[in-house]
DNA sequence: TTGGTACGGTACGGTACAGTACCGCGCCCT
DNA sequence: AGGGCGCGGTACTGTACCGTACCGTACCAA
């Protein structure tokens, strides 16, 4: 039916894997797990390379024959080490989106003053979203996403969750303090400022319509231009003419 | 080294075709393209079969014989007719991107009332751009982009190229009206509304983070709430504290 | 009727890849 | 020093697919 490569990949080496020393036939060649240090090295750099190919070509399109011919060693040595491509293709995004979502949810807002904390916020935010590595790993999930659903969903919403409940715990805050309009949710609000400043700048990269942002200066430009917007539509007092029950 | 089965296609079929029923050689069984009524209603139904096909799955996993396993015939049809697999996909996507396309280009906005009018283009902005097979088309777009970087730029940058330019001609005007702010330029009011209306549920939608969205009930949320608060962001007097030379 | 044409079915050639088996070398530990 | 283990290299097996060749059949026109 479908080309989908993986149908023809048996189930073998997690299925019947109860014991390794015991060899009950003669030598099964089932090697252990990393232990050499050596071997560590070599998975490192296993694992370096093929995150750079993966990200640049996708999965289908990287064979352990072309990561072997650029990092060396053996295709034994893969499938030992990693359990096959995909064992492989899992270890990389697995490390991949530890390395993207940590810095994104350490994001701190400072109480004030508003605008400036907006922007400064933004800019980081963006930093972060518009990383090369950051959008070929995006990228990475879309394509892949029939792969991995379940890593593919949770990397994209426990980013924009993330920041989602940063941003309204802080303009919650903000709200009794009178800065914000209070007559939205500060979900919305929170919402309305992530479309507003990042996702469009985010849509754009990923798709690489973008001429040449994520230049600090440009990420900059991007976020204060957004901000402000948003915080004329969200500040105190807005909203005389606009809005109906 | 990689993949990318496009290395081993030869580049037959477009770069000797001068004549074809000169027949210098004996008969290189190089059909002519399609005559019969019957065989153009096999060409349409292989169009629409493949089609669904590639949506559905992508270029990669979708071989030629699948197709004519659902659709029936020859794969000899298939080459004579469309000239290989990557002529048919272009076929498909051309297709694709016209029935795209030509509601956006035609899209327009109401003089007035600003609110209702901007609602109401939102809304059905909203409803070309998240339509299944628009964003089915969309995610092929982006796996497929290195197999066909032109088309898919295209059909990115000409939706949001003409929406745009249809927005900041109203928005020029409704400056001059005194409706709207008019210390900011129109192009980037403009963007401010396509991002805070349309890109937010466009990249969700893309990514499959929504969860049941695309009903028209839900459409016309998004819509209205994106428009109040960019209405509140825009409209004239606004921008009194947070903007600086 | 007869010849040609359009088409379906099958087989073939060629390529690429995943995963496995086997051989042999060098290093480390005992 | 010696044996085992880790590991690299190569060959092999099995699968899938693209593109083409060949053959047989149904249908249409002269």
């Amino acid at each position: 039916m479908l080309n989908e490569r993986r149908s023809r990949w048996p189930k073998a080496l997690h299925d019947h894997d109860q014991a390794i020393g015991s060899s009950t036939r003669s030598k099964p060649r089932m090697r252990a797990a990393v232990s050499t240090p050596a071997g560590e090295a070599r998975r490192r750099a296993l694992l370096k390379k093929a995150e750079e190919m993966f990200l640049m070509h996708g999965f289908d399109s990287v064979s352990i024959d072309a990561l072997i011919g650029e990092v060396g060693g053996s295709r034994r040595n893969v499938y030992d080490t990693f359990g096959g491509k995909e064992g492989l293709f899992e270890g990389v995004v697995s490390n991949l989106c530890e390395e993207y979502v940590r810095p994104i949810a350490e994001l701190e807002i400072a109480a004030s003053p508003a605008r400036e904390a907006l922007i400064d916020f933004a800019d980081r935010l963006l930093t972060c979203v518009l990383e090369p590595r950051a959008l070929a790993l995006q990228r990475l999930m879309i394509a892949e996403a029939h792969r991995m659903p379940r890593v593919s969903h949770a990397i994209f919403s426990s980013g924009h969750q993330r920041v989602s409940t940063i941003l309204a715990a802080w303009i919650v805050e903000r709200q009794s303090d009178g800065i914000l309009r209070a007559d939205l949710p500060p979900e919305e609000l929170a919402d309305s400022f992530i479309n507003i400043v990042i996702t469009g700048a985010h849509l754009k990269a990923l798709i690489g319509l973008t001429s040449r942002s994520s230049e600090p200066e440009d990420i900059r430009g991007i976020a204060t231009r957004g901000t402000c917007l948003f915080i004329d539509g969200a500040q105190s007092g807005a909203g005389k003419a606009s809005r109906e029950p």
